[in-house]
RNA sequence: GCCUCCUUAGCUCAGUCGGUAGAGCGUUUCACUCGUAAUGAAAAGGUCGCCAGUUCGAUUCUGGCAGGGGGCUCCA
């Protein structure tokens, strides 16, 4: 061996001498937090060397690259629980996920909601034996022969070359480049405990993990995720570099389920899926159908304001229209079954005499638009064309997709299609872009990137040269709005890509909302045309889009926004007037009326309960404005409010009261 | 569609090792008339998701179906 040398690093951004052969560890000795490094912007174990001149970035373990480590590494430990507890376990893959990490296994039986227990525990002792993570450069033939026992981990090796489009979390386990096995040491006997097939990097030692994580459920997944492959057991964890954190990331968790728009609905009495009916196919009691109209009111005076014309159109159709359309060619798995009708069959012979027709529910609204376009000839001067529609749409959503109002089987579009010359093009897109935007915002949502979906090699129709150009239209309007812009590759529909609107709610979550897509195709199978001014006959692009994506989609996430808690103007019940005591009916009893004929969904609480018992009521029932009345209102002719967040604004005149609550309801003021 | 768990009063949930069930909230009635999140009492309310099978007897055991939860796959 040579005598050490001195080699310069940057390290954090600062220069640094050390000698040859220094590892990370040996860099960071000092620095307790520290779980692994950048080398030259690649991840590392802290255990390597580096090399000459390198730049080096320390990764501490709550620092987003820390934490997908740290996460992995506890996917280690469970997996080595796991093969201690069930011997008998194959390993699957075990990445890192958004907040945790899962690991697949092959196993005879599923796991239990007790297995989950005893592994926690066993994985605490994993923890506290302060294991080794060592990584172990091996060749293809080691590697065979380490994993003999893991038919999965072979077939891996067999994909390595592939890795990264082999399917989700391959590449953590193999990649091109060096193949790597990271074994699970012991500590005082040197032993090793167990090991697996994997890129790392990963935690120095088990202790780092901590005691700060949890195993949340089990649950069954396609080998690499495809359907056609045998379903595995997964079991999925969280893991946080302190009890803090992960105790913050359960009460995320436990706010999410108090939110969730499916208790909301009953505890608020706004909708049900009465079983008699079938599965996604909601009904909406009588405070959900005010939601829903003031929703649907408002959303249709905005679009008559923005130039859309209404128009309605059934339910049902002959089969051929989806023909022409293309959906019974792509989506028929997805459409309910034909109604076959008008069949006529010979008394006698009960031979089939005149043959019938196939009808459909309707999945899509846009094919009938394109027949009212279609229903006289169009001159250029009518374009933009724009046709609005509370469209109902059903969909035979697989029954294991079927979701609360967010996915069902029979929903209401705010559906529209949009005409225009390709001239035209740009701006509608960029108008219509404008007016989702602001439409939403109208609704609460506030917090917005953009997607942009494009072309699926597999899954398309139409020329290429039209896609390019819709493809480009789409991005330049998409830039122009400023907002963030996230590609999307093989997301479009089969017949024209497309923009969506994610929104973040009130807790951070994202949901895909509004869609505008493109559409060269349609027009083309349904032969649309308009007269130029030139007198010649052109096709019109199309524009599909719809804002709420369904009625009751959007009925769910504003639910869920709003924990339940609607802004005034969409709430069932806008105000709620308590008395104080029986003498104070009269009194309240007129103040309600005064709101009442101002337009405001006023009522009073004249029930037997007590006071408090009145207040407790109106609280639960999320009303915006409880109004109050005692004997110190009456006589200044007064009222007293009480918000939502238990703050009161007293002694009120009435008249001042009630402009203020019409005001809030015509402003649509999110915070009442 | 696949894996897994679940289904008892309007809601949330106990319970029956096979002998047809109970609480809290809610509802109704009576009393109380009260200034900011639960007044007291009484009553009503259940073919224990549906259909078969086993059994003298099934809400309980078995099977099928329906509906739901959590995932996977899918989402025009």
């Amino acid at each position: 061996m040579s005598a050490p040398q001195n080699m310069t690093l940057i390290v954090d951004g600062e220069e640094k001498q050390v000698n040859t052969g220094t590892t990370g560890a040996e860099l960071f000795f000092e620095r307790r937090d520290v779980v692994v490094m950048r080398v030259d912007g690649v991840l590392k174990d802290l255990d390597q060397p580096l090399p000459e001149d390198a730049k080096i970035e320390s990764v501490t373990i709550d620092s987003p690259d820390g934490l997908n480590v740290l996460r992995h590494s506890t996917a280690h430990v469970m997996a080595q629980a796991v093969q201690q507890l069930r011997p008998d376990a194959k390993l699957g893959i075990g990445p890192y996920i958004t907040d945790g990490f899962y690991f697949d296994f092959d196993v005879e039986e599923p796991f239990t909601p007790d297995d989950l227990k005893t592994l926690e525990k066993m994985m605490l002792k994993i923890v506290n034996q302060n294991q080794k993570f060592a990584r172990r450069v091996v060749t293809e033939d080691e590697a065979r022969a380490a994993m003999a026992d893991e038919p999965y981990k072979l077939i891996l090796l067999d994909k390595s070359a592939e890795a990264d489009e082999a399917g989700e979390g391959v590449n953590v386990e193999v990649g091109a480049g060096e193949i790597t096995i990271y074994d699970n040491v012991d500590r005082k006997s040197g032993d090793t405990i167990w090991c697996d097939l994997c890129r790392g990097p990963h935690l120095p030692n088990t202790k780092l993990i901590s005691n700060a994580f949890a195993l949340t459920r089990s649950a069954a997944a396609y080998w690499l995720g495809n359907e056609k492959n045998k379903q595995l057991q997964r079991i999925y964890g969280t893991a946080w570099p302190t009890k803090e954190a992960l105790k913050a990331y359960q009460e995320r968790l436990a706010e999410a389920e108090r939110r969730d728009h499916r208790k909301l609905g009953s505890e608020l009495d706004l909708f049900s899926f009465p079983d008699e009916l079938g599965s996604g196919l909601p009904v909406f009691h009588p405070k959900g159908g005010i939601v829903r109209k003031a929703m649907e009111d408002y959303s249709r005076q905005r679009h008559t304001e923005a130039g859309y014309d209404f128009v309605y159109t059934p339910h049902i159709t002959k089969g051929h229209l989806y023909e022409v359309s293309g959906h019974l060619d792509w989506y028929r798995d997805g459409m309910f079954p034909p109604i076959h009708v008008d069949e006529t069959r010979d008394a006698e012979t009960n031979e089939v005499v005149k043959p019938g027709q196939d009808y459909y529910l309707k999945p899509m609204n846009c094919p009938m638009h394109n027949l009212i376009f279609r229903s006289r000839g169009r001159s250029y001067r009518e374009l933009p064309l724009r046709m609005f529609e509370f469209g109902s749409v059903y969909r035979y959503e697989k029954s294991g997709v079927v979701h609360g109002l967010t996915r069902v089987r029979g929903m209401t579009q705010d559906d529209a299609h949009i005409y225009c010359t390709r001239e035209q093009m740009k701006d509608e897109l960029t108008s219509t872009l404008n007016f989702v935007l602001a439409l939403l915002k109208d609704y609460g949502l506030d917090d917005f990137y953009l997607e942009l979906s494009t072309k699926d090699p597999e899954k398309y129709v139409g020329a290429d040269e039209a896609w390019d150009e819709a493809t480009r239209t789409l991005a330049e309007v998409a830039e122009a709005s400023g907002l963030e812009l996230v590609p999307d590759p093989g997301g479009a529909a089969f017949y024209g890509p497309k923009i969506s609107v994610q929104a973040r709610d009130a807790i951070g979550r994202t949901w895909q909302m509004s869609t505008i897509q493109l559409d060269f195709n349609l027009p083309e199978r349904f032969e649309l045309e308009y007269q130029a001014a030139d007198g010649s006959r052109q096709r019109p692009v199309m524009i599909h889009r719809a804002l709420f994506g369904s009625v009751e989609r959007f009925m769910g996430v504003l639910i869920e926004h709003y924990a339940g808690a609607f802004p005034a103007w969409l709430a069932p019940v806008q105000v709620v007037g308590i008395p104080v005591a029986e003498a104070f009916n009269d009194y309240m009893g007129e103040v309600i009326a005064k709101l009442k004929a101002a337009g405001i969904r006023a009522e009073a609480d004249f029930g037997s309960d007590r006071f408090p018992k009145k207040i407790r009521t109106a609280s639960k029932d999320k009303i915006p404005f409880v109004l109050i009345a005692g004997g110190e209102d009456a006589e200044a002719g007064a009222v007293s409010f009480r918000f939502r967040d238990g703050s009161q604004d007293n002694g009120v005149p009435v008249d001042d009261a009630v402009a203020r609550i019409v005001e809030a309801v015509r402003n649509r003021d999110h915070q009442l």
